[in-house]
DNA sequence: TCTACATTTGACCGCTTGGTTAAAACACAT
DNA sequence: ATGTGTTTTAACCAAGCGGTCAAATGTAGA
């Protein structure tokens, strides 16, 4: 692959994945993929030999931003309340930097389910460190008992909500745009304070 | 229109309810739809002009049913304690009994941000009344202060992540079908809990 | 400059799509 | 039975889709 080469596939990695994120695989155009990366359609189909293959090759590239981050604060040695807090704002960051990608993935999900559990599997995610973090210092008296797997599922549904619902939350609570980026960071310290209060004894 | 016409335009709705829940709006079939409903294609536009309008008959039927059960919640007379338990147990309930809406309603925000200001606004959720409950019941000593933006948000957030996520929730846990099933169970009040427990003073 | 290979293009193809049409089948009051 | 309006159908259409192909262009070493 020549360096000219690299970066008309960068070219339209980029393009596809606005488009993909924007329309969703069925609506999605290979043309109009084509055009925003300012090639000609067949050449798509010389990198990427279908619909199909750049949409995986733009998926693998989403889902491996997606875990990493997540696997290696779950496994780091701070106290609980600290990875909380820490995982709170590196995920919220990642989110306000892509916001688009959580809608993305639950439709992609939804629509066609097979094919995720290759890059859930490869990602590792291991949560059982998390509750025995969890046991352990509600032995010691410093939380209260709570599951994990409810834990987990609670606070990231709390990051990733506002972005999946925009529309409606923001509708509901009668912000403008300017607005409802104030709310979004300001959900920061509050769900961190939100978590916090809920598991402490 | 006749019974049997009523009964025609019904299956046409169920039908293709369910087809662009399972497809979205662009993967769907028009064809689909019609073999579904037992009918030829050309009826379903005798009954609905276009694939737009059918969509919009299926989408405002979903919307009618999403927001009036909350609304009426929030608008009780109840203790904000009962009242979160209670919305708890009733979105859970209407979320087990339709568990794609969630991500249906998503794709469809996501793809296609116009045309629902009109169901959100017709609704009428006011959350000003249950932020002067919060007000009255923090004053009164029997919760902590917090923000009904955020309150209200976290719930809902915690009730639906699981039905719009769960292949990536049920994989990263390591549960079957059934132990899926369990799970969502178990939030109920595991949920009302987490909460509970967050606001208590 | 010639050669061999990678890259890029415009024109094209078969198929599926949402949508139309004219006629048939039905329902029902007279 | 007949006429009238509604409901249903099979056949059809133009447009848009993903994908292909042969030819043109670029690029490098010999």
């Amino acid at each position: 692959m020549t360096i000219a080469g690299e970066h008309t596939e960068n070219q339209i990695l980029t393009s596809a994945r606005d488009v993909f994120i924007a329309k969703g695989y069925e609506g999605a155009r290979m043309q109009e993929i084509a055009d925003r990366a300012g090639i000609n359609k067949a050449l798509l189909h010389y990198y990427f030999r279908s619909k199909e293959n750049l949409f995986d090759a733009v998926f693998s590239e989403v889902a491996s931003h997606l875990f990493p981050a997540m696997k290696q604060l779950l496994e780091s040695d701070l106290g609980l309340k600290e990875k909380i807090t820490f995982f709170v704002k590196i995920y919220l960051k990642a989110l306000n930097e892509n916001p688009y990608i959580p809608a993305f993935v639950i439709n992609t999900l939804n629509t066609n389910p097979d094919g995720f559990l290759k890059y859930i599997k490869k990602a590792g995610v291991n949560p059982l460190l998390l509750q025995k973090q969890i046991e352990d210092e509600a032995g010691r008296g410093l939380i209260r008992a709570v599951k994990a797997e409810h834990l987990l599922v609670n606070i990231i549904a709390m990051c990733i909500f506002p972005f999946v619902a925009r529309p409606i939350v923001q509708n509901i609570f009668e912000m403008n745009d300017e607005e409802y980026r104030f709310y979004l960071e300001s959900r920061e310290t509050e769900i961190i304070d939100f978590v916090l209060k809920s598991i402490r004894l």
